[in-house]
Formats: C-alpha cells, structure tokens, sequence
DNA sequence: ATTTAACTTGACCAAATGGTCAATTATTTT
DNA sequence: AAAATAATTGACCATTTGGTCAAGTTAAAT
C-alpha cells in the first residue's frame, strides 16, 4: 500500500485503456478505503471520495456504479490480505511458532493497512450488514480449523487448556487490531506522538510475548 | 440499563414536568445509544432516532437541541460507566485480584451495555473529532496512573516484565471491548446463536485466566 | 381562575446527497 | 482515415436531512 505511483499525463505516450483502468480504480479504492473508515458506509459521501481521490465524483459511479458496490468493493480487497495473514496460521506444527508469525503478521497488517481494519471494524460494529454471508462462510470454515488445531495443541499438552479456543482467537484479534482501529488513541496515550517503527516493533514483540505466556508458552 | 419503565399516561394522575423532562431525556438518549451504536454520528438520523424513541423528531430536538450535542450527551454518560469500571484497577494491592476484578468488570460492561461500548469504538475509529479533549485529559491521567501500578508489580517482581505497560492495558481493553463491538461476529462464529449468560460467564473466566497467565500469574 | 412557563408536534425549508445523462475527448479497431 | 469503443465531466434532479417555527396542549405559579 502507501504510495501510488501515476504516470504522467503527456500528450506524447497515452496510456493505455487498459492502465487507465487499472490506476483509477486502485486510485479510487485508495481513497474509499480511507473515507470509509472515517465516517463508515452512510457518514461517507462520494464526493469526500472523489475530492479524496481528486477527480470528479461522475469518475466514481463510472467506474463503481453505487457506493455500495464500492464499499463492498473495498471489503473484499481487504479480505485477500487478511486472509494471507490467516493462512501462516495453520503452516506451523509447534503452537509457538504458529502463534509468533500469525501475531507478527496480524501486527504488521494493523501497522500497514489500518484503514482497512478500521472499515470492516465498522462493518461488523453494524452488524456486518453487507458481509454477514463471507464471516458466516469463508471466515467460519477457517476459524473452524483454527479452533481444531488449539484444542489439538491442548491434548497434546503442548500448550495449557485454554478452555473454549474461540477466547484465545479472539484475544489475538482484538489485541492486534487495536493498533487500527484505535491507533488515534494509541497516539494520544503514547503523549500525542504516533508510533516509530522502531517502537512499533518492540509492541509487535509484547503483544507476542504476553500472547506465549497466557498460552503457558516461555517466549 | 435494559427495560425503561414509562409512567402510562392517565388524566388522573399528571406527571410532573420533572418526571416528563428526566424520562424523556433517558428514552431519547437510550435510543440515540443504539442507533449511534449501529450507524455512527454522521450515519444516523434524528429521524431513526425520533422512531426508535417512539417520539416525533421535533421532540429530540427540543431536549437536546443538534444531534451533534445529543452524540456528546450519550457519549458522556457512557463514561460515567466506564469510570466506575476503571476505578476497581486501582482498589486492589495485589495484580491478581486488581486484573481479575478490571477484566470481570469490563467484561461484564460489555455484556450489559454493548451499544455504549460501540459508539465509543466508532468515535475513536474516526479519530475522536469530539472526545479528543476526554482522552487526552481524564483518560490519559488514569492512564498514567495505572501504568504506574504495573511497573511497581513488575519491580516487586510480583508480575513478569511484561515491557511497556500500555501494552498489557491494551490487550485487556480489546479483548474485553471484543465481546461488545464485535458481539455479531462473536455469535456468527457461535452457530448463530447469541451467548447465553452462563457461557458468557464461562468466556470472562477464561479471559482472566488468560490475561493472568499473561503476565505470569497462576491462575 | 387566570396567568405563566414548559412540553408537544405537524408543517415547512435550505442544504446536501446519490445518482443520471448527454456532450466531449481520447484511444482502439477496422 | 473513419468508425467504434471507452473515459471524462459539468449540469442536473429527486430524495433525504438537520433544524426551525408557530400553534396547540398540559402543568405550575399567582
């Protein structure tokens, strides 16, 4: 994410329709995702989104028809990186391992993306209205699996009887998302200065540490 | 929280102005909580909230004016709530009984009163536009203090070194305000079916033992 | 009983909003 | 080069919105 790169205009090399396309809905996505999680799906006008994108707000519907197809739009781009971070989850055998790296990249996706965490945390304060069918599926089936293998780890005694998995799941989420979704007060208590990168890491290591531990885990 | 119970109107016997007054104010503001909760400040209309009120829109305008001064109004009265809850961290010596009282009493305002924990989220998500002053001021302050209680534990090597102590209190916020903000993922993920009391009660336990094995306590 | 103050509410309004459309320009295809 | 297709954009519109107001009703004060 971060910066877009866009060719200039100039009367010598046109772009080609195909990049056009291709710029302007990432440009336009870009935008939405940060206009969304601000002001959510209905605080958020397609002209903040346009003004946000700089062009015109005709360029938007061209390109996304409603706002409502562009907010689902945005949630799904979201879901291909969450859903990344998900999978290092289950290509570790040792609970530490699994939990190190799934914490770590949950860490750097609230350190990279948080607009993104912030617009499906607005999603779901809702009550997930648009996206109620992907957590009941996609998201389900996973946390499934997930939930399989802790209980694993806990029989093999590899890890202490957490009692129901979902807790510790849940635990991990909301502590590493915290970091976007609450970043702005994150910055306040840390005396109005938002996070170097360098701090940043050192919280990525907390977070996982206190994780190990309430596992039973020496980290 | 919860029931509101309204004096059925009769010709017999009048309500005082008072009563009409402190009871109108608290159905308006028990509504504005839910829908503000599901939609944010500039998501929602007086209109829903006249509706869900079951008063005309002229009436919510009359007691609070601007929706904008009813949003600070439900916001403010949530903290009440949230202070109480804050106060149970520094009332106990040792970090055992401090973390499991904190954590039960968050837990337990999560379950009571999510819309209030939702509106919240969704003002910090946004950036706190209107509470930034409450955060940097009285929040920061308790804040303060509460970190300092933890660095003590850690020196009297009561607690492990658990780093910066902003960390720990973050998790146990997120994990706590989980069960709020995100109750409909949370019942997604429970086959669809809302937590009963008694698992709720399960939940808190094992979020406390997993936030005191966190920091190296037994539980 | 009468005056005063507080509560109630439908009608109304200016501004903002999501979305459409037709006219124009730019690229691609034939 | 001409026809066809895609991109751009200002003007426009119906609907929704926060908020006002004046006319009515109810309770309190004299």
């Amino acid at each position: 994410m971060g910066n877009i790169i866009v060719a200039a205009k100039s009367k010598d090399s046109p772009r080609s329709k195909e990049s056009i396309r291709e710029d302007n809905e990432l440009i336009i996505l870009t935008a939405a995702e940060k206009v969304f999680a601000k002001h959510g799906l209905k605080g958020s006008t397609t002209k903040q989104i346009a003004d946000m994108a700089e062009l015109p707000k005709s360029n938007i519907h061209y390109y996304f028809h409603t706002k409502l197809n562009l907010y689902r739009c945005v949630l799904e781009s979201i879901l291909v990186d969450w859903m990344k971070a998900a999978d290092t989850f289950n290509t570790f055998e040792e609970p530490r391992e699994a939990i190190r790296y799934y914490v770590g990249a949950k860490m750097d996706l609230s350190r990279v993306r948080p607009f993104g965490s912030k617009v499906w945390a607005n999603e779901i304060i809702s009550g997930a209205p648009e996206m109620e069918i992907v957590l009941s599926s996609r998201l389900k089936k996973w946390v499934d699996s997930c939930v399989s293998s802790i209980n694993t780890w806990v029989k093999l005694k590899k890890i202490v009887d957490v009692g129901d998995a979902h807790t510790l799941l849940y635990m991990i989420w909301a502590t590493t998302q915290h970091y976007a979704d609450f970043d702005y007060q994150v910055m306040i208590l840390n005396n109005g200065k938002r996070l170097t990168d360098s701090e940043f890491e050192e919280k990525k290591q907390e977070v996982i540490d206190l994780i190990l531990r309430s596992v039973g885990l020496n980290p």
